[in-house]
DNA sequence: GCCGTTTTCGGCCCGACTGTTTTCAGTCG
């Protein structure tokens, strides 16, 4: 799968071209064609060896010519033909923050910086304050901005993000003047990591609300504040952008500044040919802006704009306005639509509650039905238990059954995956388990063909339902195993196994894209937090919800949505 | 360079903020 090497590629491109001066409409289009590639799930290779390039909205042939033509020489004629007149140090100091294309080459060229540290040296020698429509003040802004690179860089993962934004709302409620606050940006349209946390205040007093956000305690310096948006960092080193609107905007607001950017754009293209315009106000007739069309929802918003509302885990500008359109959008699944988990650890391995506090948390949370999924020996790091030891703890499990009439407990286990192929537990074992959830945790190094067959072998144990974390992915941390994902969700189909989507947050594995993938060849998915305290089957579970939902997932399309009886119906299933 | 529910050419989202400026350029989201 090239899609990222190739969107790299089609970037680099952009990048040349914007700072060149070249048209900004065509550097858009790249940008654009870059990201629809980047996320779109089929091998652009296949689809370049079947001329289809073209099919991908924002692909014509001159962008479709070009991926063949990376494809095929692994550079872009484009590319090298403009290299002698751009600045490779330009491309890199377009990535800080109030650098844009003018100042990167001006930087460049005008005082030959090449690096960060150079940049640096002109700054602290005064050089860039000199230049033309340049001053100390944003000499001081870019002396920060240098400061905090590194931090800024580390995108946030949505786990830590979206506390944090929680805490700061839940502060800013107690100001009188707020009269409604929500979170914005990609939180909102929970992307897996984030970069700067969004908050949006519905309030008749901005000035008061600016004032109380800028002096909250957790601010360690405040970037900026106008009227309606203000800056700030917090001691944690997180941006969080804050904007205030009065309540009669609140909807279009919402709208606004959740974007995605590509989403707006779109959005307003559509409007502008419906003879309308989209601000951060309304919708307004193109002639006439006294006229605000919607406002108040987004319901209202879209609705203007002839659309349903589209949820904001969709809103990323690769299809959903053209769904819209043509009344397409899918149900996706809700929290409230899940009937239990089928991958949770207790304390007899690496978990560390009692199977009875898991079971209660299950409760507490109204679940028909949970399922213990302890690891299998090969484990050893984790306390992995044998299979006898396995069968023991299915015992407690029973004997727990009559005091919760009103749950079912399902006796499982996450059996590990050799590197052989063999399944870490015997198949004896594996069918006597309500449930069997199969993944590697080892030897993660090994190529793809040997992960894929890994996993394919796996899927076609008679006695596996589910495969746990299929990429093996932590956020932040490593990339994740490589992998056939066609190969292995091809298996998937045709032997009935279903795909995890983990609400762990370092995981959220399979991704969205993977997920569309999956749904594509008719996969089923289970959505699991993979608990390893009870408190986290409460917390985690929306984590899973909020990937399955980027990924278009209906509560159909998933097994834990089912009732008690239609679970079992499928784990009862023939797995041929 | 791409696209079309004003379609094959003409236009491409729109406003806030900042700093350096007397009217706007650059950047951002």
């Amino acid at each position: 799968m090239k899609n990222r090497e190739v969107a790299a590629a089609l970037r680099e491109l952009a990048d040349s071209m914007e700072l060149l001066g070249e048209d900004r409409y065509r550097v858009a289009n790249y940008r654009d064609a870059a990201t629809r590639v980047e996320h779109h799930h089929e091998p652009i290779e296949v689809m370049a060896e079947e001329h289809r390039v073209e099919q991908l909205h924002g692909i014509g042939k001159s962008i479709g010519a070009k991926i063949v033509e990376y494809l095929e020489t692994g550079t872009l004629a484009a590319i090298e033909e403009r290299r002698p007149r751009v600045p490779q140090a330009a491309l890199r100091l377009m990535q800080i923050p109030g650098v844009g294309p003018k100042r990167a080459m001006q930087f460049a060229q005008e005082l030959n910086v090449q690096t960060i540290a150079d940049l640096q040296a002109a700054l602290d020698s005064g050089q860039i304050a000199a230049l033309p429509r340049l001053g100390e003040k944003i000499a001081e802004a870019l002396r920060i901005e240098l400061q905090r690179l590194d931090a800024r860089s580390q995108r946030l993962p949505l786990a830590i993000a979206l506390p944090a934004a929680e805490e700061v709302m839940r502060q800013l409620r107690a100001c009188a003047e707020v009269q409604s606050v929500a979170v914005a940006g990609s939180i909102r349209r929970w992307r897996e990591t984030t970069g700067d946390i969004d908050i949006l205040v519905a309030s008749s007093d901005p000035t008061v609300v600016m004032e109380a956000f800028t002096r909250l305690p957790v601010v360690k310096q405040v970037l900026g504040a106008g009227d309606t948006r203000a800056s700030i960092v917090t001691v944690a080193d997180v941006q969080i952008d804050l904007r205030v609107v009065a309540p009669e905007s609140i909807g279009v607001a919402l709208q606004y500044f959740t974007g995605s950017k590509e989403h707006n754009v779109k959005l307003r293209a559509l409007a502008v040919r419906r003879g309308l315009k989209v601000n951060e106000y309304g919708v307004f007739p193109a002639d006439d802006d006294s006229r605000n069309l919607g406002s108040r929802s987004e319901e209202e918003v879209y609705a203007a704009l002839g659309l349903p509302w589209i949820p904001p885990e969709l809103r990323e500008g690769a299809g959903e306005i053209e769904m819209a359109r043509r009344g397409a959008l899918p149900v996706l699944v809700s929290e409230s639509d899940l009937r239990g988990d089928l991958h949770t650890h207790t304390r007899l391995t690496d978990g560390s509650s009692t199977i009875a506090e898991m079971v209660r948390a299950g409760l507490e949370r109204g679940y028909a039905y949970l399922a213990i999924t302890d690891h299998s020996q090969a484990l050893g790091i984790t306390g992995g238990l044998t299979d006898d030891e396995l069968r023991a703890e299915h015992a407690q499990i029973r004997e727990l059954q009559p005091e919760y009439p009103t749950m079912q407990l399902l006796c499982g286990v996450e059996v590990d995956i050799h590197i052989d192929e063999r399944l870490d537990c015997s198949d004896e074992f594996l069918e006597s388990c309500d449930v069997v959830v199969a993944s590697i945790h080892s030897a993660l190094q090994k190529p793809r063909s040997v992960q894929t067959s890994r996993l394919i072998s796996a899927i076609r144990n008679p006695h596996v339902d589910v495969i746990a974390h299929p990429t093996g992915r932590l956020l932040g941390r490593r990339p994740g195993y490589e992998i056939d994902l066609a190969a292995v969700l091809d298996a998937c189909a045709s032997h009935g196994v279903a795909i995890e989507v983990s609400g762990q947050p370092s995981r959220l594995d399979l991704d969205a894209d993977g997920i569309r993938a999956a749904l594509e060849r008719g996969v089923k998915l289970v959505l699991n937090t993979d608990s390893h305290a009870a408190d986290q089957i409460g917390e985690l579970m929306r984590y899973a919800v909020g990937t399955a939902r980027r990924g278009g997932a209906t509560a159909e399309s998933i097994i834990n949505t089912r009732d008690f009886a239609g679970l079992q119906r499928w784990l009862r299933r023939e797995h041929t």
